[in-house]
RNA sequence: GGCCCCAUCGUCUAGCCUGGUCCAGGACACCUCCCUUUCAAGGAGGACACAUGGGUUCGAAUCCCAUUGGGGUCACCA
């Protein structure tokens, strides 16, 4: 009875995530495997929404997360439906709206015995795990004075409307998990207490969800996070008393911060909070949260701002906050395809040094015994190598392509000021720097800027303008006169007239960082000639004269 | 604290199952130098790991045990 569900059955898994906006990466990452595992052997990959704590249930609705998956270039066979994608067979793919078909294997255990009614409240409860933890104990529910209830004093309280759980009665013995990636491990007899199996408020736990579901949906191998490999002694006991078949297990290695702490939401708000004490900010900015939002948030440590008023305060002090979720690395301009990649590399490897790969490779290579069992560290410096590896592979049309999109979804101000032409070359005098497909956005703000809101870098000016024998200014006021005769400007043109001058000065770093200085106000750029023809003629004259009267 | 799991460069990992070809390979990061009109990018070098202690064996990163360290889990959350 303990057998496996045979290889000749076609594999079915699921990614079962609880309702959220924004899938974080980890779960990014147990969905990419899930996907990968069933679709390189011809299976299904079924995506299934836990939401049976109605306490969350607020958001019970929002799948948004399903748009990163998308995004990510995850798709799923079966699921909710959600723009033509979805549907199946085996739904609903709420558990929210499965609770009579949980229902009707809540008696199934009830009448066989393998479940019975306890009525501890939560506090009771709360009391004696208190106790036990103060002795150092483990606290185990054994529910002896629960199944010594009579039938009918059961069915009086009940009738009364007393508030009971279904717990389920873990049999004797130890409990043996066969792990495909960790192996074999056994729960010594006692390990599993009468876990509830139905809450008060009638909705299924977690457990016995995930069980009934995964046996009526047909899934034959669960991929999950290592933080529930305990939870399979549970659905094993589960199933052998619902008689469902066992799926196949493999628990994944965790993914931790570079600091070994595990990688959470919460992280950005450790981050945002530290800025903000750093600051010692009593009151929100402006504009950006509401005052008694912000005063309770900072009150009390165990709250998190909601993300969009996190990201607007954070923007407002100039904090950065980490990339947590898929959304924040697509709006940091990684590539999906690169994120994948990455991913993949964080508890598997194909083996034989290869590390650069697609969602094809992974799709016929991805198996199991080449899962690692140690929890990996997210480097974040390896991912974005990676992504600037990538995009010094576009060809040049996709590259400008992809930054546009990316622009016209985050920069939208910033497209609407560049003409086309000015775009394309901005793109090819920044394809060969970018890392990401936000870089050009961030590094290139003076080109935004109007000629007559620029504003110098003190340092810049002091050092490139101000010093030297003779001064850069001097420099700067005949290269503009140059300039001015050019008729022609084009970055070929602009060099052939800077040329010679530069020559004779020694060097074009001569000239460059004056001229650089004067038309961005800062000392990073693109390459100069670049940038002056982005800029164009009335542009770069006015930059430079303004740049000439303000010392 | 009970139980369970894990342990190769700073990091992701290859090698481990089927001991010798490993004085341990790749990648990111790091250091040095080169290139250079800034920032990057690029090129060439370099440093860096089998947690510790016992076994087994002619021989151990590879097998066994212990120790240490790390993690997970002990909810009417998933």
């Amino acid at each position: 009875m303990t057998d496996s569900i045979p290889s000749h059955q076609s594999v079915v898994t699921r990614f079962a995530p609880s309702p959220s906006g924004h899938l974080h990466v980890g779960g990014a990452r147990t969905a990419l495997f899930c996907w990968a595992f069933a679709k390189g052997r011809g299976g299904k990959f079924v995506l299934r929404i836990e939401d049976t704590d109605q306490k969350r249930s607020s958001d019970a609705a929002s799948i948004g997360f399903v748009k990163d998956l998308l995004w990510l270039g995850i798709d799923f066979d079966e699921g909710p439906e959600y723009e033509g994608l979805g549907g199946g067979a085996h739904g609903p793919y709420f558990q929210a709206q499965r609770l009579d078909i949980y229902q009707r294997y809540f008696e199934q255990l009830l009448a066989s015995g393998d479940a019975y009614y306890a009525f501890e409240s939560a506090d009771e409860l709360a009391t004696l795990r208190a106790e036990a933890k103060a002795r150092n104990q483990p606290f185990r529910y054994t529910g002896e004075s629960s199944r010594a209830m009579a039938p009918a004093e059961v069915k009086r309280r009940l009738a009364g409307g007393d508030a009971a759980v279904i717990r389920f009665h873990t049999p004797p013995g130890s409990i043996t998990i066969h792990d495909e990636i960790l192996g074999d491990a056994t729960l010594p007899e006692g390990e599993v207490d009468d876990f509830v199996i139905r809450k008060a408020d009638g909705f299924p736990t977690y457990h016995f969800a995930v069980v009934v579901d995964d046996e009526l949906m047909g899934v034959t191998h669960v991929l999950r996070a290592q933080e529930h490999f305990n939870n399979s002694a549970k659905h094993i006991v589960l199933q052998d008393a619902l008689k469902f078949r066992r799926p196949v297990y493999g628990h994944l290695p965790l993914i931790f911060n570079p600091d070994g702490s595990k990688m959470s939401k919460r992280d950005k708000d450790k981050v945002l909070r530290k800025a903000v004490s750093e600051k010692g900010l009593t009151a929100p900015p402006a504009g950006t949260v509401d005052p008694a939002i912000f005063s309770a948030w900072l009150k009390d440590k165990n709250t998190q701002l909601a993300i969009d008023a996190a990201q607007t305060l954070a923007q407002a002090i100039g904090a950065v906050l980490p990339e947590i979720n898929v959304d924040d690395f697509r709006k940091s301009g990684y590539l999906p395809e690169v994120i994948c990649n990455f991913l993949s590399l964080n508890g598997w490897s194909p083996g034989g040094d290869v590390e650069k790969f697609d969602r094809e490779f992974l799709k016929k290579s991805f198996d199991l015994s080449r899962v690692v069992k140690t929890a990996a560290k997210f480097d974040r410096n390896k991912l974005l190598a990676f992504n600037l590896d990538a995009i010094q592979a576009m060809g040049r049309q996709d590259f400008i392509a992809r930054v546009a999109a990316h622009g016209r979804d985050m920069h939208p101000e910033f497209m609407v000021k560049l003409t086309d032409a000015q775009f394309r070359s901005l793109c090819d005098a920044s394809q060969e720097r970018s890392k990401t497909l936000d870089d050009l956005f961030r590094t290139n703000t003076f080109i935004t800027t109007s000629d007559d809101d620029l504003t110098w870098d003190a340092k810049a000016i002091a050092k490139f303008i101000v010093a030297g024998e003779p001064a850069g200014a001097v420099h700067l006021a005949t290269a503009r006169t140059i300039l001015q005769e050019c008729d022609e400007w084009t970055v070929s043109s602009l060099e052939a007239a800077l040329k010679p001058f530069a020559e004779s000065l020694g060097n074009v770093g001569k000239i460059a960082q004056p001229l650089r200085v004067a038309v961005c106000g800062g000392t990073v750029s693109p390459p100069i000639f670049d940038t002056l023809a982005i800029l164009g003629k009335a542009s770069s004259l006015r930059r430079i004269d303004r740049c000439l009267e303000s010392l």
